[in-house]
DNA sequence: ACAGTTTCCCGTAAATGC
DNA sequence: TGCATTTACGGGAAACTG
């Protein structure tokens, strides 16, 4: 009996973690106002138990709720779910909650993206007269009020599970313990391949290790602390280097995922080591790099041109912003730039993207065909590429 | 006792227009699960009825609720309010109601836009043992779900109130009626001047008149029907005539409402008598326009400029957008704006905005000061206005 | 005063209803 | 199916609050 009981309790997980509908990415992080989904799930796996506990468990009821921490919430619609079978699966059931409504009571102690909290399941089995408390919970989630909240909150969400094994230490953020360079590594990497087709470079990896850790020459093995890495602003800087590094991720994934896809944006890499791989290149060579100052997210091209004495120099362009790049896409942005010559003459100074790849080559295609003005008149030249907009003969 | 009845109704009555405090300027419309204000107020007239009315009113509840049209509303939040004594004014009272929901009970026969609703408002006086019912409403309001709407619920409140003195036709819309020109001008002109500095001139009005009426001497009298004001596409178009200038009045307050009180924006003018005004003027001079083609609202310069042969030519720009101005002001655009001439060289085409005005006296004041690039190399030309970005070496 | 936090609500997109 | 209407929620801004 003491057997079957244990059995049971083991068989009763949360089998998702919680998550908002809208960041699958990004679990594990609620916002209030705003409808979530989770689900328990009893593990069985006697088959000869199976038809009499689908008997049973057809009517258990199983409720929710938050507790722990500093906080209480409400939850606007049902808290209480049957369980129901799941075709696919043994004993599964789901409980959808919609419309978290935090109603805070107590001040908390840490701040909002540090607090920690359970969402605990309970049911009750009755089996051969004998009745089972069954309780599981998720693993802790964060809840913030606003969607400015989430990088802050995700990187707690983060350090959590890259540090920890344990499934319910809320107080986890009283003293966060370091993680090595190693284990920092991998989860920016992965921030990067579960979101896009493609994950960091070694040598990405390694301007990113040297923004966090300064110049060195094995940074395996570093440590790096929750502070350093989420809640100091960086040198210089008015941001913290993840809140830097998230709005790079969010312009990635909204304006640029096509070039990122295809590996044509290098853009992590120091203003060293830029010049010491496009100096040797012929003029025109470019390359793309975010920019490092803007807390927003930038993206902008470096390229190689000789002076009017011959001499190779390094240019660079104002980091282009997600507001421009609403705009205009970026490939269009590389493929229209022109800047006036020594000779007085409209040139585009980036022809080749590092190492060698022809421009048209690399973004032709993702530029949408020039438009086409409707004009009875000639064009007057390449007005498009300086106004952005077209020049036509009073026909609007 | 009659006449004192017949006093206190007449003097019960809904003060204010209910209204969205974000739509100060947009009385009448009231969007769902968004906060509004309303107001009742009994003007009594007799001093040595002050006192004892103090009194007495101070416990008298007003209730307030929806009804009459197609639907049924619930109100968020408390719906009855004790009468509180005004400082400034004899017996004044208010309601103030947070997050309407509507609860979509029966099917509408009209569209929602056109559905007029009534918010009453309830009292009871008890007056030397005589006890007095009173009653009052609001003016029609129109209950939309999503701001989309604002444009035609708009365009509903400003037709029944041009042309109807009724407290509470809610059957309106059932069959409206027609306005003269003389009327929609009026109103048209309003809607500019009630938000901006300036309303529309005669000039501006007589182009509205045409879009609206077609060709005609005379516009004064002429009919306009409540499907051709707001209802119907206009001629080859996607969109009907309240929609397209709705858009502009938006534009103009949030993109170019300085320009637009300087009195710089032209604006409204047809495509013969821009070309009759310009042609004469020298080459250079231009004027700015509202795009007629799009719905979500653009503005262009149109100028004059000589072709290869010394022949006067019109030309205009694509129509720039909300999108292309949040990320640089219109007046910067018209500074920086250049085109390639016969010779290839860059030149502006833009000097006088019409009549004669020099484009930086007109402008400068609005541009901001030109970022200066942290450079260590001479600035390789106008970079600067080719791009929109500038050029540096290197140092982002 | 002020910084962390929440609320407000537009505007786009998706879902829903009819 | 297509169109009208509502819902969802990010994101900027204002309001709140200790």
């Amino acid at each position: 009996v003491d057997l079957f009981r244990n059995l049971m309790k083991s068989a009763f997980v949360a089998e998702r973690q919680p998550c908002m509908p809208m960041h699958p990415d990004r679990p594990l992080v609620i916002k209030t106002g705003v409808q979530f989904t989770t689900k328990v799930r009893l593990l069985v796996k006697f088959p000869e138990l199976n038809y009499q506990l689908k008997i049973k468990f057809l009517h258990c009821i199983v409720l929710c709720f938050f507790s722990f921490s500093s906080r209480k919430f409400n939850i606007l619609g049902t808290n209480t779910k049957v369980m129901n079978m799941e075709e696919s699966n043994n004993g599964s059931l789901s409980a959808e909650f919609k419309h978290l409504v935090s109603s805070a009571v107590t001040p908390a102690s840490l701040i909002v993206t540090e607090e920690l909290h359970l969402i605990t399941f309970e049911t009750e089995v009755y089996h051969q007269g004998l009745k089972i408390d069954l309780e599981t919970h998720s693993l802790p989630v964060v809840v913030i009020s606003n969607i400015c909240q989430m990088p802050n909150a995700w990187a707690s969400i983060l350090w959590y599970n890259m540090l920890t094994n344990h499934p319910k230490n809320v107080n986890f953020f009283t003293n966060p313990p370091v993680g090595t360079w190693d284990q920092v590594a991998e989860v920016l990497s992965w921030q990067f391949s579960s979101t896009t087709k493609r994950g960091l470079t070694i040598e990405q990896l390694t301007t990113l290790a040297e923004k966090l850790l300064g110049p060195c020459v094995n940074y395996s093995g570093c440590q790096i602390t929750w502070a350093k890495f989420c809640k100091e602003n960086m040198a210089g800087k008015g941001f913290s280097f993840w809140v830097w590094l998230d709005n790079i991720i969010d312009l990635v994934k909204k304006y640029i995922l096509a070039l990122w896809n295809e590996g044509y944006i290098m853009g992590f890499i120091s203003k060293e080591r830029e010049r010491a791989i496009l100096s040797p290149k012929p003029p025109g060579t470019f390359l793309l790099r975010f920019s490092e100052s803007s807390k927003e997210g930038g993206i902008t091209f470096t390229w190689v041109e000789k002076d009017i004495n011959g001499k190779t120099q390094i240019q660079s362009v104002e980091p282009y912003t997600k507001q421009q790049l609403n705009s205009m896409s970026f490939a269009e942005i590389i493929m229209g730039y022109k800047i006036m010559d020594a000779t007085n003459i409209l040139v585009s100074p980036l022809v080749y993207l590092y190492p060698d790849i022809p421009k048209e080559e690399a973004f032709g295609k993702y530029c949408r065909p020039e438009a086409q003005p409707d004009t009875e008149f000639p064009d007057p030249g390449c007005g498009e590429c300086v106004s952005g907009n077209i020049v036509h003969s009073g026909l609007e």
